[in-house]
DNA sequence: TCTGGGGTCCTAGGACCC
DNA sequence: TCTGGGGTCCTAGGACCC
């Protein structure tokens, strides 16, 4: 059986822990830039502000109701995360930490586990009641609990699980441990709610009759391969209809990419800008990088004029370099970034994003080859040049020591720097920023 | 005027190689 | 006239997730 732990709106929540005042008010959450709504308490939902919706659309609707309006600050939840994952460490054998927000449990090992931790209980609903409290009492997260014998199957569950719980009609938690729960929880969900099936996929289905979670478990499989993105399609059939297509991945398994992508404050139309822009990304790449022991093969960088601009594709060109032998040296990369963004930068347009994006990632020092070249890949001085940066920028703060590429040409701002206008603090990792008590 | 960032997986065609 | 099979690399794009 598998466990899916979903914090309820889980930004706005964050926001609210250490302002309680906000509680009963709508709140949203805004992206970089000030640009989206990414998330809303329950209020805001009812209000009905949409997901992605961009913020100057709402604005106006949102003074009206006085609701409150923060700008995103990851610093905060990304420390309430971790306590979250702490606690859910402690409540079951194993623990995948899916997204900021949310977690698979493998509850394959709940014998031993009750057993070490002299716990007992009734049944799963009874866990998952208490693994609910926990996480509230401890971290003032409230938090909705789904358990199934699939991943798809125990989102699911945790999605009914909230929807009873809004209606105070449920304790926040649900269980699909038989058949006919099964069936049951399948048809009370919409096709397009279930994990993994999109809008596109939705509208599909829609075509051809079929709305319900439990319709779509009865598709023919030659269908959904055809219709549902191939081999995906099959898994996502198999995972509703109950038979497991994927485990709980609990060692921080290698990942895959890294990417520092950003919109900028205003478009940018300048080469020197823009430059400026991919050497600061392909710098906070490299620190990514070395905080995970890891190194990178390939280096993409991609630059992105406006989408709604509504002049005719493409809007997006990237051009991918492979490095000599894989790196996690900053000046390495700032190099490589440079390199790539000559290739594809044509004048006269209005950017208003780039990126860089490092796949073919491995272990630091994993790269044999790399020793032939020992002298210029992993110099000496090099890597304790790139520790001593990482120790000043953790020690004062992000962006202390950058490298010159990635300065605004003297007297200049950043011309690519984002907004951020209503940030709150960060109440738990910054000394300057901690909640305060008068007493 | 103003539309996020970071991921995963899959597909496909062209260039090039042996 | 008849024109293989198996790779890699690169660019691009679709679909989905939070």
């Amino acid at each position: 059986m598998f466990g899916l732990v979903d914090c309820n709106n889980f930004y706005a929540s964050c926001e609210r822990v250490f302002r309680p005042e906000l509680e009963g008010r709508p709140v949203v959450v805004l992206s970089n830039n000030d640009g989206c709504v990414i998330a809303r308490s329950q209020e805001a939902k009812v209000l009905g502000v949409r997901m992605g919706e961009p913020y100057f659309k709402v604005r106006e609707l949102m003074e009206r109701h006085g609701v409150v309006v923060c700008s995103s600050n990851y610093e905060l939840y990304g420390d309430m995360s971790r306590r979250v994952m702490w606690c859910l460490s402690q409540v079951a054998p194993a623990v995948e930490v899916y997204s900021i927000d949310e977690a698979f449990l493998d509850l394959a090992g709940m014998a031993q586990h009750c057993a070490l931790e002299r716990k007992r209980y009734r049944d799963l609903t009874d866990w998952a009641g208490e693994v609910r409290g926990t996480v509230q009492q401890r971290t003032g997260i409230p938090v909705c609990v789904g358990v199934a014998p699939t991943k798809t199957l125990a989102k699911l569950a945790n999605r009914l699980a909230k929807i009873a719980k809004l209606a105070n009609s449920g304790p926040g938690v649900l269980v699909l441990s038989d058949e006919a729960q099964r069936r049951e929880a399948l048809a009370q969900v919409a096709v397009g709610d279930v994990w993994g099936v999109g809008s596109r996929s939705a509208a599909k289905l829609a075509a051809v009759g079929i709305r319900t979670a439990g319709e779509l478990a009865g598709v023919g499989d030659a269908w959904a391969r055809k219709n549902l993105g191939g081999v995906v399609g099959a898994r996502l059939l198999h995972e509703l209809r109950g038979f497991p297509c994927a485990g709980v991945a609990v060692e921080d398994e290698a990942r895959k990419s890294l990417a520092c992508t950003r919109s900028f404050g205003q478009p940018l139309t300048e080469l020197a800008d823009m430059a400026g822009a991919v050497a600061s990304h392909a710098a906070r790449a490299g620190e990514k990088l070395r905080r995970q022991g890891l190194e990178a093969r390939l280096l993409t960088v991609f630059v992105e004029t406006s989408k709604y601009a509504g002049l005719p594709p493409p809007y997006s060109f990237s051009a991918q370099l492979t490095l000599p032998v894989a790196t996690d040296d900053t000046l390495t990369l700032v190099r490589a970034a440079q390199c790539g963004l000559e290739r594809l930068w044509r004048p006269g347009r209005r950017y208003v994003k780039a990126g860089v994006v490092l796949d073919g990632l491995e272990r630091a020092g994993a790269d044999q080859q790399a020793l032939l070249f020992a002298e210029v890949a992993r110099s000496p001085e090099r890597s304790k040049l790139m520790r001593a940066m990482d120790a000043l920028n953790e020690r004062y703060g992000t962006g202390t020591v950058k490298v010159g590429a990635a300065v605004a040409r003297p007297g200049q701002r950043e011309a690519w720097a984002m907004r951020r206008d209503v940030r709150s603090p960060a109440f738990t990792t910054k000394w300057g920023e901690l909640w305060g008590l008068r007493c």
